[in-house]
DNA sequence: GTAATAGTGTCTATCAGACACTATGGT
DNA sequence: ACCATAGTGTCTGATAGACACTATTAC
């Protein structure tokens, strides 16, 4: 049971999948796999990670907020544990592990170019298909990270953190749809997420081609329980 | 970015938090640090776990299956992943991971002694007190499953798994209030958790000095999601 | 019968969805 | 005035909690 036991220590990996909405709808940023020799996966696209360094990183969450950072120049992003993978076979490397975090961002207005990233793109989320197939076992990731956002979307206020600081409510309900995939009533919508009471009005107005739309801000960046999600149509005529 | 870049590897281990239901009270499952020179925390005592094995352990969730199995003797429990914890403090050997597991049992007849485990220990889950100061980060650990717990039960069917094979209706709502920590109304109890559909009624029925009560079995071993979660007590004349 | 618990029926408060209605800007 | 979208009011169906009621056993 002692340290000396230990022969062989896996290989342990730290990866994000980080969305944003880019007009209208939901993406995911994605890198490309380095094509040198001994590279697993060449030129196959991945979630953003990689190794943890026992030297620079104190956490495994400082690890994942370093990465995001170089990747994208985010500093305060939505932020949560997503899961562990971990085998033999999953990286033909060596038995490793990764810690995979979910992460939420507003899109940076320059290309997402904050470090040396050229090989960084945003693959949308169609449907619910994978953008491409991905390196090791990223497309299952991906697909844990996309169902915990959609059963979020369900009952949570998770879609108020892919919004810019200032949005108005049918910003965030198009939000909403566009991730669930489905329409909700205005009215319901509105009750619930007001009376969710996380949102605070601005004294601005969102101008456009109608009747003026209540400019909201975060009150705080906690995630709200709804306390029931919404319902499923129940007249269906 | 290659392997050869990387000097050091963290330690990886694998904890579970195993709760069981004993004399209608919830409880965990702890082990004892040993006592040996050079063992971090001899004496106190911590969630079972423990490095991975690359050689023994195909996954994760090999692993996991494996110390349960080995700890307690139970072969089929009900087990999902509940976070991860990493950084360079957390273990006096250096920076390390453990992927921390939640496991749901039915306490097996006799003590827990499936294996060489004369170290091992049921506590009681009192309130909201942790049994006792634990090793490492186990008791943040032990925090989180309890959240988990608590959360879950409020929306979904995970008390089943505390339960034996065969059981009643009052029965397993004795177990949600136990670890819900209030009373729940029989009729709401009983409409929900049938209408959810993961019960099979049985030919037996239990008897005692009363009216005998329908005795069901768990129709699979998927847990189902309520609706909604439990209301908040609306009328508290 | 009595005690004790299992199980049912009924009422009501709540609330989300449906949807029609009003409000307010641009053009 | 007209359009388009923001925002509100009202009805209704569904359902969980409250709680009283009935059912069935042991003694």
């Amino acid at each position: 049971m002692s340290t000396s036991m230990i022969v062989e220590r896996p290989l342990a990996t730290v990866d994000i999948a980080i969305f944003a909405v880019r007009d209208g709808a939901l993406n995911v940023l994605l890198v490309q796999r380095p094509k040198g020799a001994g590279e697993p996966f060449p030129g196959s696209w991945a979630l953003p990670g990689g190794f943890v360094d026992v030297r620079k990183d104190a956490s495994l969450e400082a690890c994942a907020i370093r990465k995001l950072s170089e990747k994208t120049g985010v500093r305060a992003p939505y932020l949560e544990q997503l899961g562990f993978w971990g085998g033999a076979k999953r990286d033909p490397r060596g038995w490793s592990v990764t810690c995979a975090y979910f992460a939420l961002i507003v899109p940076p207005e320059s290309s997402v170019k904050g470090g040396n990233a050229i090989d960084l793109r945003w693959w949308p989320v169609e449907g619910s298909n994978k953008p491409v197939r991905l390196a090791f076992d990223h497309g299952d990731v991906l697909g844990t990270a996309l169902q915990r956002l959609r059963s979020k979307v369900e009952y949570t206020s998770l879609p108020a953190f892919l919004m810019p600081d200032q949005f108005t409510l049918p910003e965030l309900q198009a939000v909403y749809e566009s991730i669930l995939g489905r329409a909700l009533d205005k009215s319901a919508f509105r009750t619930r997420t007001l009376a969710a009471d996380f949102l605070e009005p601005t004294r601005e107005m969102r101008l456009g081609a109608n009747r003026p739309a209540q400019v909201y801000r975060l009150l705080h960046r906690d995630l709200v329980y709804f306390p029931r999600p919404f319902a499923p149509r129940t007249r269906d005529k």
